[in-house]
DNA sequence: CAGTGAGCGAGCTTCCGCTTGACTT
């Protein structure tokens, strides 16, 4: 709350974006001061697709969002018996064009003040205030372009995918590129073709008891998981052991000892982690405590509002001075002097894309240990921030790596084998004696060449090679910041609008699969706007707003390339959208092929299919398999990598009229088809098929627990819904979708 | 959740990046 007493006679107006950050600013500046802020970006240009004049040098206009038009009308009361007006947004891109449209809006009549707190520490901002600096109008230039760019992206090819897929479907700069990992990390795993081989351990017989692992067998290497292609092709000059192999080798062997052949000695390094930044942060906390984003996000705004960590939103993981010297004296109350490097760590962003207008992530007090509320997402977070800001003014975790080779002749063939085995001494524990991941390293029994290690047993484990794993919320965050695509205040939302549409996950698990709309989308952007979707293209932008900050380019030179002409990286927008208008017509093209079905003599494929609207009044979207004029549905929430062709050929054939199994408690029991695949139903109850039993052959004996216990109903988290329940008109703020 | 894919055409959807509340439980 504001309050609305006349300020005092010489009175300046100092504006920050965030209401949190007012009162310690406030507190810092003291009286003669008003502090007052924004709430983020006020003004904006309108959401229509001919916002943008593309004919007439790209013009357009910002207006006042609704929530805006309040914060004007405060801060103009506010500037009114002020003398100077202080303008302290965030020292960033976006932050100079808050500025810049603070000027446009208040239209002040007093001299006018442009500061960049670096850290809001009373040092930092009475320095900042002390050197007041004009509004600079290419970064502010750099802003606009970026904002238009953007919105050309999303709001003149978004139709494009309307027209080619289905209504209310979206692209973009940041989104686009997501998903385009997301669905060619899909594509990877459904051409992947497994390897199998099998690992042989030896057990020994020491104490402490160690398991060593066969590299070479004749002088070969032995292949593991690391030495196959994605096609299942092993390096060259590699073995593969069989079961049948592995078993004979492992009878062959029986229980004859070893000999330590060899002995290698590596220096073990771990660095200490930098401090954290918000995709940092964000994927330790889905990672190592399981918290989703948005739910890390929203802990971390409460951790900020109640004045226990810095800013939760940055790219920089520069800590400040004094907060630098906190953290290494925590350190050294915890572990001692020799914990910590003689010279103090200063860390800065790695990547060049970084903005770097806050401090890293930290407590704000290093003596509080910890916060209430034990055990909340908040807490819980606050304790791996404070680690870690610790851990980084640390020493490096340093120790030795063994390596011991041990080797025997196998009897009959008489081969020899080689095993090895590696465990690490931790000589210098350094920053892990507070982050905790101290994995214990399996100690090994002093061994010298020559010895001979007596062996408990040797066996043999199959294996078989894993296609590359799903991107979790973690690791996608974790992929679009090192691209520098996003920004720190948009990755919670990102994941939240891709799951919105796009990627599902099963039910307790992380990983993001793809639908089919999210196929369907990423072909017409493969197809239509390649260029736009390559991980490449933020950074070129980047590039090229480097140069409108450097003077060597301008506002229209950079959207003119970018829309209507193209250059040595673009192809025009413009003629992108026109060209894919004739280049791809989906109904010629599905979404995928499965070439020609034995049976019915007609090519199988995929198809987007428009939305339905359910029961519910949502608009679901419903994929379909054909082949001729025969269909069958698909879930938008199915596992593209289930879909091989035997399976679809089979679906399309598959008898799909109800049948009656069997009877209970009274009444029929029925397996039926749906759109969502095969249930079973009894009366007016309902159950979905267990998707390990086979629909064709399934018998009433196999379901007869699901008719005692059925499974819960499960929870319609609207996998990827085209219809939207919340109404959405100018800029206010996203409403999450009203439970039904 | 649990049976639709024609064709016509009205009226609608959509971006990224800043930032909080105001609803409940």
């Amino acid at each position: 709350m504001k309050t609305r007493t006349a300020p005092a006679a010489s009175a300046s107006l100092v504006i920050v974006e965030s209401p949190t950050k007012v009162a310690t600013i406030q507190k810092i500046l003291g009286a003669g001061h008003t502090v007052a802020s924004t709430k983020g970006h006020f003004a904006d240009i309108p959401e229509r697709g001919d916002a943008v004049d593309t004919e007439n040098g790209f013009a357009v206009r910002y207006r006042l969002t609704e929530k805006g038009a309040a914060v004007i009308a405060e801060l103009r009361d506010l500037l009114d018996g002020a003398t100077e007006l202080v303008l302290a947004t965030d020292a960033d891109r976006e932050g100079e064009m808050i500025a810049h449209l603070l000027v446009e809006f208040l239209e002040p009549t007093v001299p006018v003040k442009r500061v960049r707190f670096g850290a809001i520490t009373p040092d930092a901002v009475r320095e900042a205030m002390a050197n007041p600096t004009a509004i600079d109008a290419s970064l502010v230039e750099a802003a606009r372009t970026r904002r238009v760019l953007d919105h050309l992206f999303g709001f003149r090819v978004s139709p494009e995918l309307w027209s080619k897929v289905r209504t209310g479907l979206s692209a973009g700069r940041v989104q686009s590129p997501a998903l385009r990992m997301v669905v060619e990390r899909e594509r990877e795993r459904m051409d992947f073709i497994k390897a199998s081989y099998c690992s042989i351990e030896m057990t020994s017989g020491t104490d402490p008891v160690f398991e060593a692992v066969l590299r070479t067998l004749d002088g070969t290497q032995v292949a593991g998981s690391g030495d196959f292609d994605e096609h299942g092709e092993i390096s060259r000059g590699m073995r593969v052991v069989d079961e049948v192999l592995a078993g004979d080798l492992v009878a062959r062997l029986g229980a004859s000892p070893l000999t330590v052949t060899g002995i290698e000695n590596r220096d073990y390094r771990r660095r200490a982690p930098l401090p954290y930044i918000t995709s940092s942060l964000l994927q330790d906390a889905v990672n190592r405590l399981g918290i989703g984003s948005k739910a890390a996000q929203a802990a971390l705004n409460t951790l900020f509002a109640a004045g226990h960590i810095t800013y939760p939103r940055t790219d920089s993981p520069h800590i400040a001075p004094q907060a630098v010297a906190a953290a290494r004296a925590a350190a050294i109350q915890l572990f001692g002097d020799g914990c910590v490097p003689e010279k103090a760590r200063h860390h800065r962003a790695k990547n060049r894309n970084a903005q770097e207008a806050h401090e890293a992530l930290r407590p704000t007090v290093m003596s509080r240990r910890e916060v209430k509320s034990a055990g909340t997402n908040a807490a819980r977070i606050y304790d791996l921030i404070w680690r870690r800001t610790v851990a980084s003014q640390m020493l490096d975790a340093t120790g030795t790596t063994t390596t011991v080779s041990m080797t025997t002749v196998a009897a009959g063939k008489r081969e020899t084998c080689v095993f090895t085995v590696s465990g690490t001494v931790i000589e210098v524990p350094g920053f892990r004696a507070v982050t905790g991941d101290d994995r214990g390293e399996p100690a090994l029994p002093p061994l010298a060449v020559g010895d001979v290690v007596p062996v408990g047993a040797f066996g043999f484990t199959p294996h078989t090679t894993k296609p590359p794993a799903r991107y979790t919320e973690a690791s996608l965050i974790k992929a679009l910041e090192e691209k520098g695509i996003g920004r720190p205040s948009t990755y919670a939302p990102i994941m939240a609008s891709l799951k919105e549409r796009y990627v599902w996950s099963r039910r307790g698990e992380r990983a993001l699969i793809p639908t089919v709309t999210a196929f369907a989308v990423d072909q017409v952007m493969q197809k239509c706007f390649a260029a736009l979707t390559h991980e490449k293209f933020t950074s070129t932008m980047e590039d090229r707003l480097t140069e409108i900050v450097e003077g060597k380019a301008g506002y229209v030179d950079v959207l003119s390339a970018f829309y209507l002409e193209g250059d040595g990286t673009w192809p025009a927008l413009s003629r992108l959208i026109e060209d894919g208008r004739n280049l791809f017509d989906p109904r010629v093209t599905p979404v995928m092929s499965f070439g020609v079905h034995p049976e019915l003599s007609e090519e199988a494929v995929l198809r987007a299919g428009k939305a339905f609207k359910s029961r519910n009044g949502a608009w679901m979207p419903r994929p379909y398999l054909a082949c001729g004029d025969r269909t069958v549905p698909v879930p938008d929430a199915t596992e593209m990598d289930t879909l091989t062709r035997a399976h679809v050929f089979e679906l399309l054939v598959q008898d799909r009229s109800p049948r009656t199994i069997g009877e209970h408690g009274g009444r029929e029991v029925r397996i039926e088809f749906g759109v969502y695949g095969a249930y079973v139903r009894w009366g007016g109850e309902i159950a979905r098929m267990p998707r390990d039993l086979d629909v064709l052959a399934a018998s009433f004996e196999e379901i007869r627990g699901l008719l005692d216990n059925p499974p819960e109903p499960k929870a319609r988290k609207a996998a990827a819904g085209t219809g939207r329940t919340r109404a959405r008109k100018s800029s206010v703020a996203r409403k999450p979708r009203k439970k039904r």
